[in-house]
DNA sequence: CGAAGTCTGTGCGCTATCGTACGTAATGCC
DNA sequence: GGCATTACGTACGATAGCGCACAGACTTCG
């Protein structure tokens, strides 16, 4: 059994001023995220916000006819349900939980309670939405514009950057209904990446050896989000 | 010359509570806003926030090698430059003037003091965010998954519904750099849309014909963005 | 140990869109 | 009224990704 997770594993948490630190300590749940959990659904509303510590949670939009994109993806930067605090109780997308792991959660009622008191908790939340705005503007740019060998290198260094490690646990199947695309076409890309030496993956499991070779094969998506979030949140801890 | 616009035009500030509106009006300053104007550039801070009566304001991310898409599209139902009140100050995208026309603006501080009473006004602009963050995952997921087809029939709806009347001055040129596509493929789709009535145009006007044939041809992306709106922001002013 | 299920690899024809090139028609300007 | 400019139309080969079908490999479980 892991060590029980503090909440500073997660960035924003880790952010909060000591004080509100101390307020909210006894009000956030320490919570099992599996794999496939679907923390909100398009249309209802949300009971709590999740800040995830080692698991990622994919926004995405399912289709219609079931087809699927990803809007964006979170982990331990940030949190699940910005809907609570901007006012609108909920979104026509869902949140699945794409890589299983722990997280915390905290009440919908005590969540605008605290937005509400308009100090630096507000401030820090917002920035952190710009932050994710950019990160979902950036997904519309790259469907649009760039390969799918690209846009799976910004998918696995995106999904690094929100987890501890260099493993995810994914199949190919499931990357490919968060990227939007076949999953024969992600089974291409990733045995390039293999065959370069970039990464090694077997039944689910995905170990990244080469970080820096897929920073130079993916479009500049990545670096615009990532330089973006460096921007507006505060430095992570170096745990 | 045209009549003195209200700023009630604009949807946004129509939905003032009646003290907002009366401390912000002395504070609103009438612009023109002509057609390719740059309102904001990627990365430059910003000195106001707009408010547009009879124009469209393009947010577009303009690539390294000049390739641009656009991430949402703003006319009289709300304002140019949320990143203001989110706390980044700056956007990696870029604002610009689609289709000319006027619109109020209001000075950076002033609007940051407006929002920091943490009052209606707060909320408001909050609401006005999710709508605007909905616009922008709805573009990411039609990109993936639907025709030119029928993202120019979402393009002109959109484009309709935040402007004053029927007709577009827009050429396929630039319809063609919003959506991220070669402009000889709006013509093919135009061209379609023409020869089945819904839409006529000519060098640079095009005039909507048949709006519910329009609506029958796009994705359901326009219809997941538009409720959005009407359930986000206060009904339209029927003015 | 064998069977069933899951995950990954491969092939093939199809389609939307691209890149490029060039033609035509309306508009504006001297 | 002539001419440049701007906007739109058309054509054609190239290609990335799709849909579908199926084969092989690893795992789990009875």
């Amino acid at each position: 059994m892991a060590d029980l997770p503090d909440p500073r594993q997660n960035r924003l948490l880790a952010a909060l001023p000591p004080e509100e630190f101390q307020r909210w300590s006894p009000m956030l749940e320490l919570v099992d995220m599996p794999l496939g959990e679907v923390l909100y659904e398009s249309g209802l509303t949300l009971t709590h916000m999740y800040f995830p510590v080692n698991s990622i949670v994919s926004l995405l939009y399912v289709m219609e006819d079931g087809a699927s994109a990803e809007i964006a993806v979170v982990g331990n930067e940030g949190l699940v349900g910005i809907s609570l605090f901007m006012g609108g109780e909920t979104t026509p997308s869902r949140a699945v939980v794409q890589s299983g792991g722990r997280g915390f959660r905290l009440e919908a009622r005590a969540m605008k309670r605290e937005f509400n008191r308009a100090g630096p908790v507000l401030h820090l939340l917002l920035r952190y939405t710009q932050a994710l705005i950019t990160q979902m503007a950036q997904t519309a740019v790259c469907n649009r514009h760039h390969t799918l060998d690209q846009q799976l290198c910004r998918w696995l260094l995106l999904s690094l950057d929100r987890l501890l490690g260099s493993e995810l646990v994914m199949t190919q199947e499931l990357i490919a209904n968060m990227l939007g695309v076949r999953r024969e076409g992600v089974t291409e890309s990733a045995l390039k990446l293999q065959s370069s030496g970039l990464i090694r993956y077997s039944r689910g499991r995905i170990k990244v050896l080469d970080r820096a070779g897929l920073e130079e094969r993916t479009c500049e998506c990545y670096a615009v989000v990532k330089k973006e979030y460096d921007r507006l949140l505060p430095a992570s801890l170096a745990s």
